[in-house]
DNA sequence: ATTACTGCAAATACTTTGCAATTGT
DNA sequence: ACAATTGCAAAGTATTTGCAGTAAT
């Protein structure tokens, strides 16, 4: 799970510069489990410093992914989401009001053949569409 | 596995015109296993009729989709990716060359709870990255 | 005849990029 | 000091939309 400390740590070791920015963006995404989506991080951020631009924040969550301290999620039309949770789950896109939810894997390995030749992942994305609890529940 | 008879019949049942466009980008899908993309697919069907533009397709596509006779891929940065092929399965986006395999999967129900509620979905999306059997082989 | 569909062009949305100014180490 | 990083604006790419003309049933 991601915190300032292990970011901190993982990028300097790398040689890459901690600036505030960057800490600002990281803060914001430690403890999130909201999947936050670019423009939602760059308005988290801003909250706390008007300066910071989008470009930036594009910048950082390419660099934090790069390095191993999130994950990008591709499964959503409303653009690139964030999960700093790197261990390996799946996500339940809600449909009607658009929540991302964590979905736990019982961890089984894929049999990961095509064509009879190994496809070896170095990433892999499981998305589920559907409806989630509150929107399933009845209306009233 | 779509066939234009399917496509048809599907169609016409839900009283959806079967326009010349439609049929083309039909038979463009019909055995293609490449996962087009929208882009791909518009060259793919302006080879048989110049006159078909790329709106018609994505609302084709889009239209398809919804009456259950492709699935939408949403993998790949290269955008729209459209898959005949309805069945539960797995995709595999090569990295270096850009290509997408078909990964059989061992059917393994996916036990969906989200905050231990049960989350239904109504489509999966199993996408694995990594680097194709060609180009994964070792270079001369 | 009626209504759905097409094609164009413009609009929108998301993301990347060039570059000059700034800043972390 | 020096290279990395930022912010802005512009460009690039993907997708959607309004609408007038066209065509399927």
């Amino acid at each position: 799970m991601l915190t300032l400390e292990s970011a901190q740590q993982a990028l300097r070791g790398a040689g890459v510069r901690l600036t505030p920015q960057r800490t600002l963006i990281i803060n914001a995404l430690v403890g999130n489990r909201a999947h936050p989506t670019v423009e939602q991080l760059y308005h988290l951020a801003r909250a706390r410093y008007a300066g910071i631009s989008l470009a930036t924040v594009y910048h950082t969550v390419s660099l934090l992914a790069r390095h191993g301290l999130l994950l990008e999620l591709h499964g959503d039309s409303a653009g690139l989401r964030c999960d700093p949770d790197t261990q390996p789950h799946a996500h339940a896109y809600c449909l009607a009001c658009h929540a991302v939810l964590d979905i736990s894997l019982v961890a089984a390995p894929i049999p990961c053949t095509a064509d009879d030749l190994p496809f070896t992942p170095v990433a892999t994305e499981l998305s589920l569409y559907g409806y989630c609890p509150t929107c399933a529940a009845p209306h009233d």
